[in-house]
DNA sequence: GGTGAAATCTACCTAGG
DNA sequence: CCTAGGTAGATTTCACC
């Protein structure tokens, strides 16, 4: 299904997503053509789902990134629902996971600084009514970032 | 120096970054040549850094994902280098952040199978001798997933 | 694995504010 | 003078051999 040349595509294409068919097939001992066609035949699979570029916060402006754990006072449907409206909605949450565990919630998020989060905590997230307790943690340094997959 | 059209043109490229500058200037408003100029500039002035292929978890057999939080029991410099070398080296952790507040260190982790991460944290993140305390949380669901950058 | 047509990018040029 | 739009040569992709 998936072999070890389909494995170190995988890699290269998380780290650098513009590498043409050519440079790919360098680095894997393959043909550009052949490169290109097992690069397709991985999208098409399903397997690969898109690409994105990466943007520097700090290049536009948002200083302040923090990892928000969020408890629930409840789970009522219609509450929970409301609740994540509002994460959805909210441009600074970027992403939002549901854990296992005394945290329901884990929100990342950036803010242009540390008013904005604060604001963005004591304003928007603790007023929700499903919410119960809210603890953040801003993120000082990033050790390493979005390594690819261990495949 | 970036303006709201530049920010557009990041929200499209971060959402996916194959869009062709046609494409891309279509949705801007712009022609192609100018989506494409503007794309560059951002690109040459370090606001975005790179592109990066998004490959499904599932699709390759990454069954669990899991946030580690680690609390370390020392800050000597030389201990404490001994992990983030564990923390670089090991392909299953892909991402790892400094945070404020009682966790010293979150991991973000991808693992086959419980018994993987099982095994990744009682046999090579418990064992470091900086590591005092670790509780990991595993993904069950996610809500919102790399949004565009709040610009 | 290779080839060629089609699509894409990008450097250069022209026009407008 | 700076920014936008157009054009053509170079590059890349991809269906076919």
């Amino acid at each position: 299904m998936i072999d070890d040349t389909d494995r170190r595509l995988l890699s290269a294409i998380q780290t650098d997503a513009q590498l043409t068919a050519q440079e790919l097939g360098e680095r894997l001992n393959l043909s550009a053509s052949q490169a290109g066609r097992r690069r397709q035949r991985l999208e098409q699979s399903g397997i690969v789902t898109g690409a994105r570029a990466v943007v520097s916060p700090e290049g536009t402006g948002l200083q302040v990134q923090a990892f928000v754990q969020v408890q629930m006072a409840t789970h009522e449907p219609e509450k929970v629902r409301a609740f994540t409206r509002i994460v959805k909605t909210r441009p600074q949450i970027v992403s939002a996971w549901t854990l296992t565990g005394e945290a329901d919630y884990l929100l990342r998020v950036y803010c242009t600084d540390l008013a904005a989060l604060h604001q963005l905590i004591h304003e928007v997230i603790l007023p929700i009514p499903a919410v119960a307790r809210v603890q953040s943690q801003i993120v000082m340094d990033q050790l390493k970032q979005d390594a690819p997959l261990p495949i």
